[in-house]
DNA sequence: AGCGGAACCTGTCGGC
DNA sequence: TGCCGACAGGTTCCGC
């Protein structure tokens, strides 16, 4: 489910609440999100410590924590995080329930279990964030970077978008509304993406996330903010889910193929 | 390097 | 109504 501006609405959300409160309990109900870490331990590591801010990098939910370590979490496709202010009953989904001080719970949902949750001492000891790319939110995303960077590949550049270790944070979603605004096919390859393509791109890319944020992200069926609340942005999605549907700017047949074994939605006339 | 396929696990939806 | 297959926002591993 969550790409970057989904991650970024939730921890937004979370640093208005979290930092400064105390851990009292945690409920492991299901530990293979915690990727081979005994409950136990993930418990004894967590309970006693308080929450700092909280973090993002690409996809990846950093929460730092005093007096030192950090909780590293992915939603993967239907993580969630839900931040009650009062003590609430137990949801079928529920995999991990961390109790606060003052009555709060902070609680991670997955109904199909592929989220995970890892406390580390150190994030450079946690190898996941370090085959991250550059943050597709980063100052060091430019144009100038995305266009010297594609040309080193083959790859179809929809693949090449969605491969965290060269940009971190982009998916499905996006990469599909973010090529057809810069009007380029998700079959091209990279390195024929040229440098007024690449501007394009990167300019798409920005303003595609920026907006979504400012929506909250998009909710198709699962993603949910801390409060449970949808986000809006699947109100201004112009070619993910519209197999069929007239292109907004040219009426040509919204296309959907496949592509490593993802859907991918695009318009044949304008992306090219 | 890069692709296809499978795996991780569950829920939902459409077709018959 | 019920069963069955396809599909879902992500990542990783394996073989070619």
């Amino acid at each position: 489910m969550p790409e970057l501006p989904e991650v970024e609405t939730v921890v937004r959300e979370l640093n208005r609440a979290l930092p400064g409160r105390r851990i009292g309990e945690v409920e492991v109900l299901r530990a293979n999100a915690l990727g081979g870490c005994e409950a136990g331990v993930f418990r004894d590591r967590l309970v006693g410590s308080e929450f700092g801010r909280v973090g993002r990098r690409g996809k990846f939910l950093i929460f730092r924590l005093a007096p030192r370590g950090f909780l590293v979490g992915h939603l993967r496709m239907t993580g969630k995080f839900i931040l009650a202010p009062k003590p609430v009953a137990r949801l079928p989904h529920d995999r991990v329930r961390f109790r606060l001080d003052g009555g709060a719970t902070l609680i991670f949902q997955d109904s199909r279990c592929f989220g995970t949750l890892a406390v580390v001492e150190r994030l450079a000891d946690y190898g996941p964030l370090g085959r991250l790319g550059l943050d597709a939110l980063s100052r060091r995303f430019t144009a100038d970077w995305l266009a010297r960077a594609l040309g080193s590949s083959r790859a179809p550049v929809k693949h090449w978008l969605m491969d965290q270790a060269r940009i971190a944070g982009l998916g499905n979603i996006y990469v599909a509304e973010i090529l057809f605004r810069a009007g380029i096919s998700p079959l091209r390859a990279a390195c024929d993406v040229d440098r007024a393509a690449a501007a394009r791109l990167h300019r798409a890319t920005r303003k595609v996330l920026g907006l979504a944020i400012r929506k909250n992200g998009t909710t198709i069926s699962d993603f949910r903010r801390v409060d449970e609340k949808t986000g809006e942005f699947q109100n201004f999605l112009r070619v993910y889910g519209k197999a069929g549907q007239p292109c907004p700017a040219c009426g040509t047949a919204i296309g959907r193929i496949r592509q490593q074994q993802r859907s991918t939605f695009f318009c044949p006339a304008c992306q090219t």
